[in-house]
DNA sequence: CGCATTTGACCTGCGC
DNA sequence: GCGCAGGTCAAATGCG
């Protein structure tokens, strides 16, 4: 159902081709801006679908991991109104916490090439252990708070198998001291859950990203060279 | 120097 | 016990 051809047509001809009365650049700059204004528009449509679509992967990811992860001990308060009411989704959205043994899941978006690890949730973490795991190619990466041993909290953090611009970061342990992030900043990283796009305001991050792995992309590589070498060609004919 | 990270060794629980 | 997988330690290394 996905089209794979991405179909470009580079809508650009050479300088010194172009005649150069000044009526004709004035059609022509109008013409540009409104093109510019079109695929503006259209960036925005496509950014916000897919914000909603990687949400909504998100929260499909979560849930089949929360019943993966504990199908037989579901002790009191577990997360039963997530099955019985579709209708609210924001009460998950970002964190699921079960109280259970202070065990918290939190998964976070993150740059696929971020290799890191690094997430800035607040607090400071020193690494202590790395290992590759039976069914995820991607290491795992262990984490105590840097106040230990005053402070037990630890964390693991991996990336999610099939999604991988996912991180899922397993809390465990209370701290018992403050977060050393200002607010601010816990917001910005807490607000890694994509909200939709006012328009003519992109998500640097986010628009990097695809940028990223356009060019990484060989076949986005491959259709670009060809629409260029294509549209040379038709103009060199003359 | 004083920290954090890296990384192989080591430990521990579990199924056979 | 043995082997495996996950978790931790600690010596070496890196960095400001
Ligand atoms: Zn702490």
């Amino acid at each position: 159902m996905v089209e794979t051809s991405l179909g470009i047509d580079l809508n650009v001809t050479p300088f010194h081709l172009t005649d150069d009365t000044p009526k004709n650049n004035e059609d022509k700059l109008n013409q540009i801006n409104l093109e510019n204004k079109k695929l503006k528009e259209m960036l925005t449509l496509v950014l916000d679908n897919h914000n909603s679509l990687q949400n909504h992967v998100s929260k499909l990811i979560r849930d089949r991991d929360l019943l993966a992860s504990s199908p037989n001990k579901r002790k009191s308060g577990e997360c039963y109104e997530c099955n019985t009411s579709g209708s609210t989704e924001n009460h998950h959205q970002r964190s699921l916490k079960r109280p259970n043994n202070g065990v918290k899941r939190v998964y976070t978006r993150t740059d696929p090439s971020d290799t890191s690890l690094v997430v800035k949730d607040g607090y400071q973490w020193r690494k202590y252990g790395q290992k590759v795991t039976r069914d995820n190619p991607s290491p795992r990466a262990y984490y105590k708070c840097s106040f230990a041993p005053s402070c037990p909290v630890k964390k693991k953090v991996q990336r999610s198998l099939d999604e991988p611009d996912l991180l899922l970061t397993i809390y465990e342990g209370e701290h018992n001291h403050k977060s050393t992030a200002n607010e601010h900043e816990t917001q910005t990283s807490k607000a890694r859950f994509n909200s939709p796009t006012e328009l003519g305001k992109f998500d640097d991050t986010l628009v990097e990203q695809m940028a990223n792995s356009l060019r990484r992309n060989p076949d986005f590589i491959e259709d670009l060279a060809e629409a260029i070498s294509s549209k040379i060609f038709e103009n060199d004919l003359f």
